[in-house]
DNA sequence: AGTGTAATTTAGCCGTGTCTAAAAATATAA
DNA sequence: TTATATTTTTAGACACGGCTAAATTACACT
């Protein structure tokens, strides 16, 4: 169990490398940190360097990271937090669910114990946030519930949306134009082999939408 | 209406010199500052010049310094967000009311105004917090209804404490030791001549509190 | 295999917010 | 009123987390 405290920055890169890592399988390249957390790469190297000091992540010069076990339990708190307060704004405060990101951004850098276990408590232990992201446990696990990619229907099938990759606060907007959300009925009309783009129907409206966007909507088939 | 982003630090400062100078009324020393902060002086005097320098406090060389009117409109924003915070620890996540301060120390500093008004509405409009503080409404207007203090009551008065001045966490951990939270009810039995301590009653038991502990202990009368 | 480009790191700088030590101003007491 | 003590400020340093510019390494392509 590891208890140390980090500092606001420290948390936003263990969160930020955890995120690009996959599960913590895939080495992460400065420039991706760099790029998410719009970070100059020669500011990304030195912090990469400390975080390697605390042996959070592991390093090989010139080669990328990958973050360590302790860094992995620490980032899925992290997510943890963020995921629970997002509930907490979404279903307490009646924000909508796509003003919520910036400030769980800044709740999940609150560091007690307590408070989260309460909070979690209070929100009845919820599983999912309000994009439909996992809520990780107290002890890191997440009931990883793998839905299917809206991209990858075929034709004619029909889901519902369970989950949205969180991209971007633009994603988001667009998404909100759409009138997409967690829990909205889609049914795939085609798949174009143009481009792949989507040909879909929702609330008997036919729209189209690329297959950037279909690949991060996550469903459920019905 | 200041709409000027401060550091953490900076609000920490404006909090504290808002706190000391009795309703912006009193010169507050460099040396007091410091000690509630546990910052040393020089320190304190370089963040005093910066805050002079942005308008939110007078500062005249080794005369102390004078909170101004934006400072104090930004030092009665944070205390709200303080209190509001302490209130939903409390009633809603069931936190002991001197178990919440330092959590709310840092939830203070979450910049969001619709945040802080959601919650607000969330809660119910709160006027006091759970240490019977006021809480000041959007506009930064406490609503002030002074209590008498415990130690200015007569012999054989009765009270209910109405509110607890924050000295430090150790006042706390005392006051809930004998007993004494928001709405106790206690009778005075007599004030000693000796020390002004006060011989009182709560719930059938006589104890002797000091004339500090009473004087930091406000009251209503019954 | 050699070379050019992209990624990464090093080196050196800066603002913030802290510190200590010493100097200056103010307050107090003889 | 003068000496002493206290408070406050100045000067100079440092850790942190950024930056830019230049050097180095890795990689991809002919």
């Amino acid at each position: 169990m590891p208890n140390i405290i980090l500092t606001k920055s420290e948390e936003d890169y263990i969160k930020a490398i955890f995120n690009l890592s996959e599960f913590g399988n895939k080495q992460v390249s400065t420039n991706s940190i760099s790029k998410v957390l719009k970070i100059e790469p020669a500011s990304v190297t030195d912090m990469i360097k400390k975080l390697s000091h605390k042996k959070l992540i592991y390093h090989q010069k010139y080669k990328g990271c990958k973050i360590s076990k302790n860094g992995m339990k620490i980032a899925l708190q992290i997510i943890r937090k963020h995921r629970l307060w997002e509930v907490f704004l979404h279903d307490k405060l009646k924000f909508k669910w796509d003003k919520i990101h910036d400030i769980a951004e800044q709740l999940e850098h609150i560091s007690s114990n307590k408070l989260i276990d309460r909070l979690d408590d209070f929100l009845n232990y919820p599983k999912i946030d309000p994009h439909g992201d996992p809520i990780p446990n107290k002890l890191g696990v997440i009931e990883s519930n793998e839905k299917i990619s809206l991209f990858d229907l075929e034709n004619f099938d029909s889901c519902i949306v369970a989950r949205i990759i969180k991209e971007d606060q633009n994603f988001f907007k667009l998404l909100k134009k759409l009138n997409i959300e967690i829990g909205t009925k889609i049914k795939v009309l085609e798949k174009l082999d143009y481009d792949d783009s989507l040909e879909i129907i929702i609330e008997n409206k036919k729209i189209l939408i690329s297959n950037k966007i279909a690949s991060n909507i996550k469903v459920s088939k019905i």
